[in-house]
DNA sequence: TCTTACTGTTAACTAGGAGCGAACACTCGT
DNA sequence: ACGAGTGTTCGCTCCTAGTTAACAGTAAGA
């Protein structure tokens, strides 16, 4: 399981000390105790709703800084319980299609390149530039269908970024799971094991970028 | 005092009415019972932090936005709702939204970083990821409007991909004019001058991404 | 009309933990 | 030997997060 307050408590307390405040200090302020507010930074208890806005208050940074997910990752490989695969030809998007590309392609809908997976999978490109590294496209899964036929988690280096067009599809990305969905749309670090998974019973369709950082063969 | 969980119900209310969601199918992803959630909705009862925060990530919301307005005064990015910004002109969108981002970020249509330009030309961010010179995002111009006021054409390093959701735009790329129309995309090097004007009856909306290849400032 | 299946809402209850006070073990300057 | 700071732990209390009902309303069949 996942755990979005695991490292709360610390990250408090670096916060904390970084603004040179006592825990007195800030517990006076605050209106609590400072014993709970040690507790709080040791993860000993979780504060209300109320008091974690207040401490975010107090200390200048928004509520989303102190969340685990949002913050920007220490270590690279974060070796997580999960399986991970780094597989063959295409679980690499960026080796899909291999020709070269013009400075300028436009391209519709009746004249894509299409990639056909099994299992329900299919890629259609949307522009071929010179850009080797670079895959624009649309993606499309039928119900059922996953971006692995095990459950496996992909890694690749850069980032990739979607936009849902119809449909919904189950992203698991580290440990997180989260849901895309129409007119909704996600930007990550494809070094996080990844992986998507229609669940639902409509064919998701969504616009997709994925490039890597470092196209070294 | 001000409570900011004042609003925090109906907020949440909002959301999720706006992702079509119902509030025994938000429960069920969460694993909690309806009633809860709709005490939580109608203020009636306020969630845990571990709850708030499964229930901010599975709207694509982060936190911050389910508070009621923010700071006031010194710096911290007050992302309230959805920050509006108005420039005049903007050639570079690589340097259009500056704060970073998170590993993962999903955005939903109802909160998107939204930039609006004079002369009908709006940009809403669809993820802020950590890539500094990538932007990726839903790009909508009015009747009339284009990408800039005079008829100059840009140019930066990079690329430019874009993909049309409706409307239809006029894409003016070194001496070539070409029609981007729904469903249709396109890939070109954004060193080769260019101009998007929109000279039809209908708004364009289309889904953009943008990336320098040359991230220096 | 009477189901069935969905929607959101409320009442009554309980168990767990948010938050407290007091005592703890330190480190500094007097 | 002192206070006067620092952060931490132990027990305890009481509030409330979250539950399981039963509730009322609507839409689609049969």
């Amino acid at each position: 399981m996942f755990d979005p307050m695991h490292d709360l408590g610390p990250r408090l307390k670096t916060i904390r000390l970084a603004t040179n405040k006592s825990l007195r200090e800030v517990a006076r302020s605050l209106d609590v105790s400072p014993s709970f507010l040690s507790q709080i930074e040791n993860g000993k208890s979780h504060p209300s709703v109320a008091t974690l806005y207040s401490l975010a208050r107090y200390l200048g940074v928004p509520v989303d800084t102190l969340f685990a997910a949002t913050f920007d990752g220490n270590n690279s490989a974060s070796s997580s319980t999960a399986e991970i695969t780094s597989r063959t030809s295409l679980d690499r998007p960026t080796d899909a299609w291999d020709e070269g590309g013009a400075r300028i392609s436009l391209v519709n809908a009746q004249n894509r390149s299409v990639l056909t997976m099994d299992s329900g999978v299919r890629w259609e490109r949307l522009a071929a530039t010179q850009e080797a590294d670079i895959n624009f496209m649309e993606i499309v899964y039928e119900p059922g269908a996953g971006s692995n036929a095990n459950g496996d988690l992909v890694v690749h280096d850069g980032y990739e970024y979607g936009y849902a067009l119809e449909g919904e599809i189950e992203i698991t990305i580290g440990e997180s799971v989260l849901n895309l969905s129409k007119n909704q749309s996600i930007g990550f670090d494809s070094s996080m094991p990844h992986r998507f998974r229609n669940a639902g019973t409509e064919t998701f369709r969504g616009i997709w970028f994925v490039h890597g950082c470092h196209p070294q063969k």
